[in-house]
DNA sequence: CCAGAATGTGCACACGTGTTCATATAGATG
DNA sequence: CATCTATATGAACACGTGTGCACATTCTGG
């Protein structure tokens, strides 16, 4: 032990040739597939680099035109629930195919200045999960060439691709099937109209109601605690049978603040909600929901970064994602189902 | 546009100098703090920077023996809610030390794969932050030269920092906690075993019960559904007065059972969980807990990450966590307080 | 006015890798 | 045997950056 600070020197690939006695070409060679080398030294070269623990650095390699296979991921302060779970999947879906996400997050400033940061890598792609802001941080981006693939909110710029749930759709059919399980007066819980979910899911809402105003509405902040507080304001005003709410978070938040007021559901008043995010399946709240299919979110911003990587040049696209109304019993209404 | 592919190539240090009419090295002085450089011809580069969307390649400049930054966090399919708001905390407290966390997560065969492969970056750390598995993976970095950071699970091996947080001597709080509010008959809901946490918690329990026997006992699997499970079958033997679960997800579980069950909570039966997960503290639930603290977990995490900057060689060592006792009023009993 | 320090600047090298190029050897084909 | 092809291998280059070095210029103090 020499120096102590050479104790922690990364093996190179020289030291594997000089170890297995071959030239340092020929160890690079050993790690790529379809190049001419002999067999025995092949597995002699791999059989050093494991000794010394060798792995071929991935910077240098970087600088080869090699792909980098980095992709950062923009998460907001994640809020609420259904954000986690869908940063969390993304980022182990990247992972199975191969791609490295290097997670971008916390409070605003923090998190913009991170952004801006981190494009000194060369990026494979930034991929934009926060539903507020993020206008701003794609155009920096652009610029420097990284593409950008904007998920949950759809960004019109040049160059990015987006991937977005009908929400307005899919609100249309939840709130339908309240019409048709009896429901008639029905209270707004909306989303804070800084994303640009929040107006969408409410004209899905509008749309199913026909020529029918809503009974009552106010504006929650997509979490659980502005749920709660919505419920008990609006429960003030005209009796509701029904509360929609633009996400899971608000709609638990509500279940809650009903439960403390003796309001029975889903007889007295039916709740639908927006995600179906875990919690929502369990049976302490079983509530119906409609479905923001995460997979399939993981699944298009995969197949986008591979269309991606094989033309850099292309247009950019939007891809919308088909919800899936999940009935349970927050709307199982005992009146007769028409 | 000459060639579509050459439209993404990125920005270099001398597409700047010759922008701006100046060597390369001035370009890499301008980026740098603390050289000789004039003020006029930094500002004239950082604008020409600037507008082409320049920055330096932090793949080159890693290169060149420059901190890498790049950290990689390995979490497990994060089954649990504590682990999902810990893998979040974390990188975004990672974030604002000015490190990239690189995730690995996913099932066993994928994220292990995969962690194997990250380690051909040179990482300035490998976070574990899975509570079962993982090493063998430590070996495997100690082996490449990366650090090793184990959360939540002390692995006995040369170089490897530990961070775990008290789990006996908490779970021995809250037990005692639940005794002097009356309660006698105890009965318990384990996490597996293969989880360290799972035997400390248990014999923390077990030390407050002082020579005490628990009434009933099984082994859950730290997730909501098998606390829900456990609570049936425990609740037919001899009646308990109080149920201790391993974890938050488990207790709420329990929860949701005994509600349906008809059974009062606190007043039947108290509740007592682990970790004070978001959801603990809701209005719906309002679980008595042990804080597992996240954000001091997080905190030790980049202090041990910038000691081992300081000195590469130092020895592995062990930081425990202090647990905090939250009372709710899963376990405020009416019976008089001793 | 002079010596020395402080400040500014370009050249050249090193970092670790993938890959082209030239060359050498062995095997196949006529 | 002569040619041609497939296989094997090392030398050399390029990738984009930070920085040591040598040299030029300006400032400071006597």
């Amino acid at each position: 032990m020499y120096g102590p600070s050479k104790r922690t020197r990364r093996a190179t690939a020289a030291d594997v040739a000089r170890l297995a006695g071959v030239s340092r070409s020929a160890v690079s060679r050993a790690f790529t597939k379809g190049t001419y080398l002999d067999a025995e030294k092949r597995e002699r070269i791999l059989l050093a680099a494991e000794e010394i623990g060798y792995r071929p650095n991935a910077l240098a390699a970087g600088l080869q035109g090699q792909q980098s296979n980095l992709v950062a991921i923009f998460v907001g302060d994640m809020p609420n629930q259904y954000d986690k779970e869908a940063a969390a999947s993304l980022a182990t879906g990247l992972n199975a195919a191969g791609k490295w996400p290097i997670m971008i997050g916390g409070s605003d400033a923090v998190a913009r200045a991170a952004a801006s940061r981190v494009l000194s890598f060369p990026l494979e792609a930034m991929i934009l999960r926060s539903g507020s802001l993020g206008a701003d941080v794609a155009a920096t981006c652009i610029k420097m060439g990284v593409p950008v693939i904007s998920s949950g909110r759809i960004i019109e710029q040049d160059g990015v691709d987006n991937i977005c749930v009908r929400n307005r759709e899919g609100m249309r059919e939840g709130v339908a099937h309240l019409i048709k399980g009896g429901c008639q007066r029905i209270a707004y819980i909306g989303g804070p109209s800084s994303f640009s979910s929040a107006p969408e899911r409410r004209a899905g809402c509008l749309d199913a109601l026909g020529g029918l105003e809503l009974i009552a509405e106010c504006e929650g902040l997509y979490t659980m605690e502005s749920g709660y507080d919505a419920a008990r304001a609006l429960l003030k005003e005209r009796r509701p049978d029904a509360f929609v709410c633009a996400n899971d978070a608000m709609a638990l938040g509500a279940m809650t603040y009903l439960r403390e007021a003796g309001v029975c559901i889903p007889d007295d008043i039916a709740l639908l909600g927006f995600d179906d995010i875990e919690m929502s399946g369990w049976p302490a709240f079983d509530l119906t929901t409609i479905r923001n299919p995460i997979d399939d979110m993981v699944a298009a911003i995969t197949e986008l970064l591979h269309r991606r990587a094989m033309d850099p040049a292309k247009e950019g696209e939007v891809i919308l994602l088909d919800t899936k109304l999940v009935k349970r019993s927050s709307s199982r209404r005992l009146l007769p189902d028409r």
